[in-house]
DNA sequence: ACGGTGACGCTCA
DNA sequence: TTGAGCGCCACCG
C-alpha cells in the first residue's frame, strides 16, 4: 500500500500538461516540505503507473535530466515525444517551460 | 532507536 | 562550468 506522500507526489504530477515540466524542488515545496526534493525523487520511483501519471516531467532544478526508472534514455524520448527541447541531459528554456502550481 | 540508501540541491574550489 | 562534499527528507531492515 502506497504512503500517503507518495499519493500526493502523484497527485501533483497529475496537473503537468503535456510539453510542461517541473522540478523535485518545486514539488517538495508545493507539499510544504521545502528540504524535500530528494524524497519526492522517491516517491516518483515508486509510481506504479507511468507514463499515465507523468513522472517524466520531473527533472532538477538545474535543468538536467536526473533519473527515469526505465532509464533516463526512455525520459528523454517521451519528453522530446511532448516536444520539449533537451540537448545533451538539460532541457531547454527550462523557465519557459517550467510549470509553477 | 539506528544507520544506510536514493529519479535531489546548494556551496565552493 | 563542473565536480566533490555535505545536508535534506522519507523509507527500509
Amino acid at each position: 500500500m502506497p504512503k500517503a506522500f507518495d499519493e500526493a507526489v502523484w497527485r501533483l504530477l497529475r496537473k503537468i500538461p503535456r510539453g510542461r515540466v517541473t522540478t523535485y524542488k518545486r514539488i517538495a515545496a508545493a507539499l510544504g516540505k521545502p528540504g524535500g526534493a530528494r524524497a519526492v525523487g522517491n516517491a516518483c520511483g515508486k509510481n506504479p503507473r507511468a507514463p499515465q501519471v507523468p513522472c517524466h516531467r520531473v527533472v532538477k532544478s538545474d535543468g538536467s535530466i536526473g533519473g527515469y526508472a526505465k532509464g533516463a534514455g526512455k525520459k528523454i524520448s517521451l519528453l522530446r515525444s511532448e516536444r520539449v527541447g533537451i540537448r545533451g541531459n538539460r532541457v531547454l528554456e527550462l523557465k519557459k517551460i517550467i510549470f509553477r502550481f
